[in-house]
DNA sequence: TGCTCTATTTAGACTATGTCTAAATATCGG
DNA sequence: CCGATATTTAGACATAGTCTAAATAGAGCA
């Protein structure tokens, strides 16, 4: 039963080498506890019910923060910003890094295994998403 | 070297029961093309450079009947659109089509193979996107 | 403590992009 | 051709991400 206590969040603020002022503290109180996988948008919403006047940019920034000392990752997942792809037969994506290309993976290319296992879930579809850089080739 | 004609567009969104209208064939003859996954935007300025007059409702319309059709999948893979996830360590994740939720997924409840033999890439991280329904559970 | 410098936060403008509507246009069946 | 239907259009609207300049808060030092 170990609630994080403010103690404890300027403490992992500190040792990440961040300055906990108190909008940070109150961002990281749930940001960093959630299992949510909020949208930054969702995480003012949120933060604001306690801490009524922190600004939108300052959400924002925080969260790059965050994500900068390794505390939060970022997941392209958001419903909303979808690309369109004339391949419809299953497929996995490589995401360059660099260059934000999406290429395809044949589906032959990689293994997944275990998905059937999966439980509580009916699964529609299944890709893998890998990102890197493009070498020689 | 089967140039993609007119004819040949026509008569596949004729086979998917979508009536063939100049602005339809002008998209098709992009996206149905393509390997470039775009975004509806993307979509928009390059048919513009053939068809100046196409509006930006008659794309996001095209995108989305020719999605309904099956002659394109959406991807929610664009940068830009990103929700936080203070879980660091790999894993995969799990979207409900039925609510949105992201969900995590035990990295040792799915066995992907082979990524280490992708040619021309240097992998920084991957995972599984499983997506579909929540049964009982 | 008070001063100065820096880090942080803020409001709000700005942009990009997805959505919606009502009117105009094109096409179809008769 | 005519009336009904399907499609397209311009532009308003909404949402969310970005940026800026000014205000505020905090740290270090005299
Ligand atoms: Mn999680
Ligand atoms: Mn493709
Ligand atoms: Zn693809
Ligand atoms: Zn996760």
């Amino acid at each position: 039963m170990s609630k994080t206590t403010a103690a404890d969040l300027i403490d992992r603020l500190e040792r990440a080498g961040i300055r906990p002022s108190a909008q940070r503290v109150a961002i990281a109180g749930y940001v960093l506890a959630t299992s949510e996988h909020p949208s930054a948008d969702e995480v003012w919403q949120r933060v604001k019910t306690d801490f009524p006047m922190v600004s939108r940019a300052t959400v924002y920034n925080t969260l790059q923060l965050f994500t900068e000392h390794g505390l939060l990752r970022q997941l392209v997942l958001a419903e909303g910003c979808v690309v369109f792809d004339p391949h419809v037969a299953p497929h996995h994506h490589f995401v360059d890094d660099v260059t934000g290309r999406i290429e395809d993976i044949p589906w032959s290319a990689l293994r997944v295994g275990k998905v059937d296992q999966l439980e509580g879930v009916d699964v529609r579809e299944y890709m893998v998403v890998v990102r890197g850089r493009r070498t020689r080739g």
